[in-house]
DNA sequence: ACATAAACATACCAATTAGTATGTCGCAAA
DNA sequence: TTTGCGACATACTAATTGGTATGTTTATGT
């Protein structure tokens, strides 16, 4: 990796720890040239502005930090429901930097910039859609195994477990990690009832 | 009401749009005043700071604005499954100032607020919780008027409901209304399928 | 070795921010 | 009628914001 590259990278690392955890506009470019050793010359040469920044990290440091661990969990065993509840716990349990007061950056991104930044929502959507198929693709692999009846509508279960993911990550805020292992109980209950 | 308390609900009033809109942190007391015939020294006599004005728009404008219509839809006929779908299918398509892009107010300041203040947090947590146990009770209803079994948790279904809510409002923000309808008929499924 | 562009560094700016200081105005009680 | 306080109004400040203008250094191909 070339010099200029590492310090895009720095940029992009140090943005992502600040803006997971206060939000992107809450975020200002000062805070993140603070705790690094990039000045505002540098910031302003990788990037246009600091929506191009937001951009850019949606696509790069989210499909790198997110990205690999889901991919590991899905497909490593035969069984397709203790593949995606791996994922989920994996997820919501081992991630090295995500915590529970703090969430998924990319729900939190979501949520805030989705509604006030069409190129925020489609980069967004973007990276959901990624992981909306790999779980669909891990649901019809269980189908075609014989462990899930083709009557059920593998996209939608993939959307249903996204959507239980963004509410854990929020609900996970106001009540603690304990609430993680409850829901993780649940959601294990909810893959054995789809029969 | 009192021209005093009259130019305090007109500030909630107009932060709750704005906040709504554009989250807490984003929206500035002077936004707030530039659409509103309050100027800086009226804001200032009835709240102390910003901070205390977003803990009053929690405790008074969330519970005269979405509690409400929570309420109504519990209890109202004896099918607890009709009650909690018709609360659900209320919240996302009758509420008047809610859309689907900017999601609901309370899903969105506990996604913000609750990881950077204390006061926030247990504000929402207390909002949340008078919601949980409303449904909670509903539940139970069921149980006693023999339409659910007593070994379902009530309290873990009341929890897994708001998950499911808090899920699809982050959802619906990047894939629009159309994802409220598949949900609701999903979440029919759900309640049909607690016996 | 040298030209040239890439990769920064520094200083600055206008706008916006939360909050304050200090005034004013109307009305209720004495 | 006067006094006093509740309920504002206006003007201000210091800090922070995203972004720019204009430099300087560093690498790199020839």
């Amino acid at each position: 990796m070339s010099k200029a590259q590492a310090t895009r990278s720095d940029i992009l690392t140090r943005a992502m720890e600040l803006i997971y955890k206060q939000g992107f506009q809450s975020t200002s470019i000062d805070d993140i040239l603070a705790t690094t050793q990039v000045t505002k010359g540098a910031f302003y040469y990788h990037f246009k502005n600091k929506e191009e920044m937001g951009i850019a990290l949606i696509e790069e440091a989210m499909h790198t930090e997110i990205w690999p661990g889901i991919q590991s969990s899905l497909s490593s065993s035969s069984n397709f429901r203790d593949n995606i509840y791996k994922m989920m716990d994996k997820l919501l349990f081992k991630h090295p930097f995500m915590t529970v007061e703090h969430g998924c950056p990319a729900v939190n991104l979501i949520q805030e910039m989705a509604p006030l930044n069409e190129a925020f929502r489609l980069a967004l959507k973007k990276s959901l859609n990624k992981w909306e198929r790999a779980i669909e693709a891990e649901i019809i692999r269980g189908q075609e195994t014989g462990q899930l009846a083709r009557s059920h509508d593998a996209k939608q279960i993939a959307l249903h477990i996204i959507t239980l993911y963004h509410g854990v990550r929020n609900m996970g805020k106001l009540l603690g990690k304990p609430y993680y292992v409850s829901f993780l109980s649940e959601f294990r209950q909810y893959l054995d009832s789809l029969n």
